[in-house]
DNA sequence: CATTGTTGTCATCTA
DNA sequence: AATAGATGACAACAA
């Protein structure tokens, strides 16, 4: 299977190529951006939500909220992005199910005139169908295990190219007279969500054993839909059938066909795409309202979006990996694979042959709780175009929306924007009143310039996200009052009230005590800056010991804030995971309590037919005296070696009165 | 007015 | 040794 997910990853890249060769665009950037960033989980120890031995707790747990600095999960990252990607890219996922409506026309091998038991004939079904209906065990028990994939796929491949001699589309309907029930078992087989896995490898499925084809085929009968639309395109289920065909062992020699596969199937498959649809646009438009957790509605949409930017953004610190986007992916493919549930939304509607809609379900597939922060993250970047003071606005609850600590150069408006949506520091910047610094005990003066000789330039670049610290150009001359609560008792005009507020509040009590020592600097600038940077501040710049204490504590409070936030949402989400882990237990109980109780009832049917054959048995044995024995004084016991032994039930009572003359255990074997 | 959730901060530990 | 990050605890605040 690895060669397989190999041979599609690569593929389907080209496969994207050549769509956007087509003309069809296909945003492969953003795309591959946040389905590959799992495998950047590790690039960087500054990125957020790192270093939480907290959550490699959680990672046992089918993959709820799996941490994304678990270095030993790369490797399950890896194989499960691969999975999601050739789901994802949807189009080989459908193909098994056109692969189906082929083989269902070649059992109609009496026009032929081919043997039925010939070694083109028919192949999965008469492994599977065989068995899963019992009639044909000859043929299955012909089959040999070793013979699997050549034989197997030996056969498919014969038997397409007898279908290809058919005239229509769909000959089912028409010549092939194939039971339709086979029809249904083999595209459900196909069609179901564990086949899907296991699409390509055939093989795997004709050697199941019976009881794993029997419900496999029962689950997917039902999901088997003989209404449903197939692609018309019939050049393309040649192909891919013809592309299914090769043994497994060939697929690592598929790499130079692929070219050539796909120029041939691109045309058709131009004509499958309904629109032009951006992948970025899709996961953004498709995931922000759906995803929204059940979080008890602590989380509304206006209020995660930020969250995401805080992400997105915070990654620059480190490497192109978003923390937050490598956090939601980790989680999601782990949560939906593994678990193998296959929810309402895992059952894909079997409109194939759309890429653009495969993709849209699986982002659908993709898209649960972890999700989101991958989700918000690409829309920020979506929105980044947007009015910077609305995205400000959406930032209610100060919350998670510390984007501080990245430092694009490119989206400093947006920076400016989040640090100017602050309203909640106004108030009082918090709650620990144990904070005292040099600063605190500095009477208000008023705010000088700025010392000219700091040139902020080279910080331009720095951070300017964290509403709570607002940047310098927001500063309000009356903010010199030192206590943040005169701020609001300050009369403004109606006019400019809302400005004014608006920008006094960016003032956290670190910013106003920086500015009292005449520290050029906003506190964003001062956490968000490198540690060597700092520290060449700290000492080149002639600074009082006031000023290095304070920058010390503003920088420290600021990456303090930042930890603490993180380190919340880690523990909802650890919580979350926790609720989730336990109602599948709950469920796992339910389920193990219902076999115990199905058990515990063929147990007592065995019992009961187990004491009708003693009594039968019994009934025709005799005693020394020709006396039948009768089950209240005689009982079998099975022995061990596997004999049969008539015992005698030794009672307190009887025994005294009737174990005179007799010998006390009188055997009598039989041979089973 | 009490309760609850949010947030900032400090202290402490770990890497 | 210095630094950053994680986290429990506390307090202030808002709803």
């Amino acid at each position: 299977m690895q060669n397989v997910k190999k041979y599609f990853t690569e593929g389907l890249i080209q496969f994207t190529i050549l769509l956007s060769l087509i003309g069809v665009r296909v945003d492969v950037d953003s795309y591959l951006n946040g389905y590959y960033s799992p495998l950047e989980i590790n690039d960087g120890p500054s990125s957020a939500f790192i270093q939480t031995p907290f959550h490699s707790l959680r990672d046992n747990w089918d993959g709820y909220s799996v941490h994304p600095k678990c270095p030993e999960l790369d490797y399950f990252f890896a194989s499960r992005r691969l999975l999601g990607e050739v789901r994802a890219l949807g189009s080989p996922a459908r193909f098994p199910t056109q692969l189906s409506a082929w083989l269902v026309q070649v059992p109609d091998r009496s026009e032929f005139g081919e043997p039925p038991n010939s070694t083109s004939s028919s192949n999965v079904s008469a492994g599977l169908s065989s068995e899963s209906t019992g009639e044909e065990a000859n043929d299955s028990d012909l089959l040999a295990e070793d013979e699997s994939c050549s034989t197997v796929n030996a056969r498919l491949r014969g038997r397409q190219e007898e279908c290809q001699t058919e005239p229509g589309p769909y000959p089912s309907t028409g010549a092939c007279e194939i039971p339709k029930e086979e029809v249904e078992l083999l595209n459900g087989q196909i069609d179901g969500d564990e086949a899907r896995e296991e699409l390509v490898s055939l093989t795997q499925l004709a050697l199941s054993s019976a009881l794993e084809q029997e419900g496999l085929f029962t689950s997917g009968a039902s999901l088997a839909c003989p209404e449903d639309p197939r692609p018309p395109t019939i050049d393309i289920h040649q192909h891919w059938s013809h592309f299914l065909s090769l043994p497994v062992s060939e697929f690592d020699d598929l790499d130079p066909l692929v070219p050539q596969q796909l120029s041939d199937l691109d045309a058709d498959i131009s004509s499958a795409i309904s629109q032009d649809v951006s992948l970025r646009d899709a996961m953004v438009t498709g995931s922000t309202y759906d995803m929204i957790p059940p979080r008890g509605g602590v989380r509304t949409l206006v209020a995660r979006q930020p969250r995401g930017t805080l992400f997105q953004l915070e990654s620059t610190n480190s490497s192109d990996s978003a923390p937050g986007t490598t956090t939601g992916l980790a989680a999601l493919p782990f949560t939906t694979v593994v678990n193998g549930t296959s929810n309402g939304t895992l059952s894909h509607s079997a409109l194939g042959g759309c890429l653009d809609e495969a993709v849209f379900d699986q982002i659908n597939l993709l898209g649960l709780e972890g999700c989101l922060d991958n989700m918000d993250a690409q829309l920020l970047g979506n929105l980044q175009g947007i009015n910077p003071r609305v995205l400000g606005d959406l930032d209610s609850d100060s919350g998670l929306s510390l984007e501080s600590s990245s430092r694009g150069p490119t989206s400093p408006g947006a920076s400016e924007v989040s640090s100017a949506s602050s309203s909640s520091f106004c108030e009082d910047e918090g709650g620990a009143t144990g904070y005292s610094s040099e600063a605190d005990s500095l009477p208000s003066k008023g705010i000088a310039d700025y010392d000219t000789t700091w040139s902020p330039v080279d910080l331009s670049e720095s951070v300017w996200h964290d509403h709570s610290y607002s940047t310098p150009a927001f500063s309000h001359p009356s903010a010199t009052t030192f206590p943040h609560k005169a701020i609001k008792q300050e009369p403004f005009s109606d006019e400019d009230d809302d400005r004014e507020d608006y920008e006094d509040r960016e003032l956290s009590r670190d910013e106003l005590r920086a500015r009292a020592l005449h520290v050029p600097l906003s506190a964003t600038e001062i956490v968000s800056m490198p540690v060597e940077e700092f520290l060449e501040l700290l000492e080149g710049r002639g600074l009082s010991a006031a000023q290095v204490t304070l920058l010390r504590d503003i920088r420290r409070r600021g990456k303090n804030k930042l930890a603490a936030q993180n380190c919340r949402k880690r523990k909802l989400d650890a919580i979350t995971g926790l609720q989730e882990e336990v109602e599948r237990l709950q469920a796992q109980r339910n389920r193990l309590l219902r076999e115990r109780q199905h058990t515990a009832k063929a147990l007592g049917a065995a019992g009961q037919r187990m004491e009708h054959l003693s009594r039968d048995v019994l009934s025709r044995l005799r005693d020394d005296s020709g006396r039948p024995l009768t089950p209240e004084r005689y009982t079998l016991q099975c022995g061990a070696n596997g004999r049969v032994v008539v015992q005698q039930i030794r009672r307190p009572g009887v025994a005294s009165t009737t174990a005179g003359g007799k010998t006390d255990k009188r055997k009598k074997e039989k041979k089973p």
